[in-house]
DNA sequence: TTATCCATGTAAGAAGTTACATGATTGA
DNA sequence: TCAATCATGTAACTTCTTACATGGATAA
């Protein structure tokens, strides 16, 4: 899968440009897929030539012209056999995670910052996701929120419940390099 | 972060060779970062000719030699310097959450498949967190493995519990297209 | 005998991001 | 006046994956 199915997949929800698809994304997909115009642009180009998808302009008063695209049974067609592999793994890539493991390399201050904003962060999703579930009617847009809400409410549970295990080792082994320090300094 | 800082990480562990450390990623990281040899190896190159690492050669019999990687003190800097910078936010880039949101455009059966397999690949992966948990005494390494327990139950029992919402939709544009198909027909 | 593990590496290519160019409009 | 929104696009660059090359050992 990559931006190019994405942009049909978005266009089934209806006719669309491609600022407006990538606006769908960050609403829709949040979290679970990103695309950036720089790939967006240049996939809907692509699509046009390969025929998946028409495009009519829309001139705008004061503002530039918009490219407004949509869907052709060809890329109807092509979207489906794309949707019809089995998904593969989900790829997650935290660097917040990658932090934690070596939480004991760095002061623990900076350690506890970083799971309060991590926290923080969390309760930003979950409103989020609380907010798209109220105004969805669909039940596959109420599922993936309610998906949404349930993963980061977990998740912030489990930082506020467990944060004192990385603390824990942070402080600790700041506390023998102070002593380490302590050692260099008296000799 | 990238795979350099990745492996200069794993090489706090203790000295290892590339093909350990891919072996390292893929137990302690298993799912919240992941990398292929491909990427590995030049990376540790790389790192050598900075003075980030040094390297041994550990002769085998029978086997290929050992390159036996080991951190330097500006590669530790250096590490801490790059977890010091406040965490960019996780990217998620999820197949089957796409799937779902256009789960009406497939065959139902196609989409119940899914959910079954995604279901069967989080209780797996619960059960190698879990392993990790027992296996483990850091703070640090208890804290991330019971992350991944706490989110893969969580999203596990979601899936059981509410994929009657993605099912049902499946089902519903499923037998409207087939409504529509004996129209055709009837023509 | 077939696959998997061990062990390192390269080269080609995919896929994306970032930064830039352009430029008016609108709200703080 | 400063930032953000709308709107499209390109080019350079980064980063990683895939596939290949090599080859013995071991387990099913």
């Amino acid at each position: 899968m990559d931006v190019r199915t994405l942009c049909l997949g978005v266009l089934t929800l209806g006719d669309a440009s491609g600022y407006e698809i990538k606006k769908k994304l960050e609403e829709e997909f949040a979290h679970f897929y990103d695309a950036s115009f720089g790939s967006i642009y240049p996939a809907l180009n692509k699509l046009q030539t390969e025929g998946m998808v028409d495009c009519t302009y829309e001139a705008q008063s004061k503002r530039p012209d918009k490219k407004v695209y949509n869907l052709t049974s060809e890329g109807r067609l092509a979207l489906v056999k794309e949707l019809s592999d089995h998904p593969s793994p989900d790829r997650i890539r935290s660097e917040f995670i990658v932090m934690m493991l070596f939480a004991r390399l760095l002061p623990a201050s900076h350690v506890s910052q970083v799971i309060d904003d991590r926290i923080a962060s969390f309760e930003k999703s979950i409103n989020k996701f609380q907010a798209l579930c109220d105004g969805k009617n669909s039940g596959t847009s109420l599922f993936v929120s309610g998906y949404g809400v349930a993963i980061y409410e977990t998740a912030m549970k489990y930082l506020q419940e467990n944060r004192h295990l990385v603390e824990a080792e942070a402080l600790l082994a700041q506390v023998q390099d102070n002593r380490i320090n302590e050692f260099d300094a008296a000799d």
